[in-house]
Formats: structure tokens, C-alpha cells, sequence
DNA sequence: AACGGGTCCAACCGCCGTGGA
DNA sequence: GTCCACGGCGGTTGGACCCGT
């Protein structure tokens, strides 16, 4: 027996929103509230789906939703946070006032995406033109990865203790503590589960596949690829070119 | 003007987590 | 512990719009 649909789809309406619906809803919501999406449009006298009623009023009615397009910060946030969140766009949305999952998710989708390619592309093509003169480049990022058999691979950037590795270290802590401290409230940081360590930025990946990266002595990351994330933070800073002349 | 391909975005679908019975 | 209703979320899609030919 299959899961029964969230509302009789009989006799409802589907597709977009009339203004008229858009009336009928505002006016109710700002009455009643919306404690029972599910009986809303019944109370309401709405042909709609509760579900329907929910995504109309968070995706577009609600009096605090921000129009037109996105800044230039906002979209550099987006993708700050997308490398550190990946597709948790309701997470994303958290930290845009104004902004919504849906719109934060098409816009990751028509924009920021291709545009992250393009730069993608335009940074190899740099790292390729810089291949003999700069050793940092051709390091692999500081991550280690999980084997399908679970065993923990981590790669020498991890291990090395010269002093150049320790010196970036503390510049990445420096910003990895600055940046998250200024995104991130302390309870998101501890509801992701983000360990801020004196040494370290640890990342314990507690997600659905329920692989959970152990915890390190040093530098311990997640599937996502954190240094190259930590790089592009400390690059825009213009932090990461000194250290690189060093 | 007509057509076709690409882009954009609102809305839908189905799954998941949670809380109450 | 199990079932069910519900809200929330992310992926996907339909169709309007745009633009080049």
C-alpha cells in the first residue's frame, strides 16, 4: 500500500496562481494564520492543494520576501555557502534574508553554476601556466578520502610538518574561525556538527550516507573538498600569494 | 513573420524527519 | 515500537519568454 497523497487531487487546481488565489490566501493567512496547511484551503475556499498553498505563501507571498536580482554579495554568499553546505538550500536561504530556497536553488542552477565552471576552467588554465614555478599548486588539496572498503586515505599534506604547511594552517584557521563566525551562528555550527579547533578546522561529515570522517590529529576534512574552499576564502583576501612567495 | 533552441522560474512531485496517538 | 499526518526539503519539470537565424 502506497503512501496516500497529501490532499484529495480531485476537483483541485493545479498550475499557476491566479491573482485572485493570491488575495484569497493573503487575506486568510493574515486572519488566521497557517497552523494547518492541510485545512487552509478548505477554511480558506481554496481549489488548492495544502501543499500547494504552503509553497505559494514561502516561495512568493510572504510580506518579506526580497524581489529582483541578486547582488553581488549575495550571489558570492550562495556559492561561499554552497561549497560549505553543498545543496542545503533552505540552509542557504537561512542566511539571505529575503531570499528563498526555491529562488537561491534556480539561480545556483542558471547563474552561479556556470559561472563557477567558467572560473573553474580560467583557474586550471592559471594553475597549468604556473606548473614548475609554484610547488604549493601542484599539491592536492588537503583533504583525505574515504575508501570504499572505509579505510581513511589522507594524503601527505596532512602528515608533512614542514613549517610552510603550519604556517598556512594558521592562516586558514584565522579566516576559516573569521568567516564561519561572521556566516554562521553558534548553534548552526554546532548543529552542523563543525568542530573550530585550535590547530585545525575540523569537519565531521554527518551526513545521510552516515560515513563519519574521524577526527585527526591535524588538518581532518569531509567529502567536501575544504582546502580548496579555505583557498579560494584566504586567495580572495589576497592572503595565499604571500604565503606562496614564501 | 515564423521557427527552433536556449534560458529562466514558478510550481509540482516524492521522499524524509518529526511528533503525536 | 508502530502507524499516520504533517511540514519541510531538494530535484525536476512545464511553459512562458527571449534571441538568433
Amino acid at each position: 500500500m502506497g503512501r496516500a497523497p497529501c490532499c484529495e487531487k480531485v476537483g483541485l487546481k493545479k498550475g499557476p496562481w491566479s491573482f485572485e488565489e493570491d488575495q484569497i490566501l493573503i487575506k486568510f493567512i493574515q486572519l488566521n494564520g497557517h497552523s494547518n496547511w492541510r485545512a487552509l484551503p478548505k477554511k480558506a475556499g481554496l481549489l488548492r492543494c495544502g501543499k500547494s498553498c504552503r509553497l505559494r505563501w514561502t516561495n512568493y507571498l510572504r510580506p518579506d520576501i526580497k524581489r529582483g536580482d541578486f547582488t553581488n554579495e549575495e550571489e558570492e554568499t550562495i556559492i561561499n555557502l554552497h561549497q560549505l553546505l553543498g545543496n542545503r538550500w533552505a540552509a542557504i536561504a537561512a542566511r539571505l534574508p529575503g531570499r528563498t530556497d526555491n529562488e537561491i536553488k534556480n539561480v545556483w542552477h542558471t547563474h552561479l553554476k556556470k559561472r563557477l565552471n567558467q572560473n573553474q576552467n580560467s583557474t586550471n588554465q592559471t594553475k597549468q601556466n604556473k606548473n614548475d614555478n609554484n610547488q604549493l599548486y601542484d599539491q592536492p588539496p588537503c583533504s583525505s578520502e574515504i575508501k570504499s572498503d572505509g579505510e581513511e586515505n589522507v594524503d601527505r599534506c596532512t602528515k608533512n610538518d614542514n613549517n610552510n604547511d603550519k604556517d598556512i594552517k594558521l592562516v586558514e584557521l584565522t579566516f576559516a574561525d573569521d568567516f564561519l563566525k561572521n556566516l554562521l551562528s553558534e548553534e548552526e555550527i554546532f548543529e552542523n556538527d563543525w568542530n573550530l579547533e585550535k590547530d585545525c578546522v575540523m569537519i565531521k561529515d554527518v551526513d545521510q550516507s552516515s560515513k563519519e570522517v574521524e577526527e585527526m590529529s591535524s588538518c581532518s576534512s569531509s567529502d567536501i573538498d575544504i582546502m580548496d574552499f579555505w583557498r579560494n576564502v584566504i586567495m580572495r583576501n589576497g592572503e595565499l600569494q604571500e604565503i606562496n612567495i614564501i
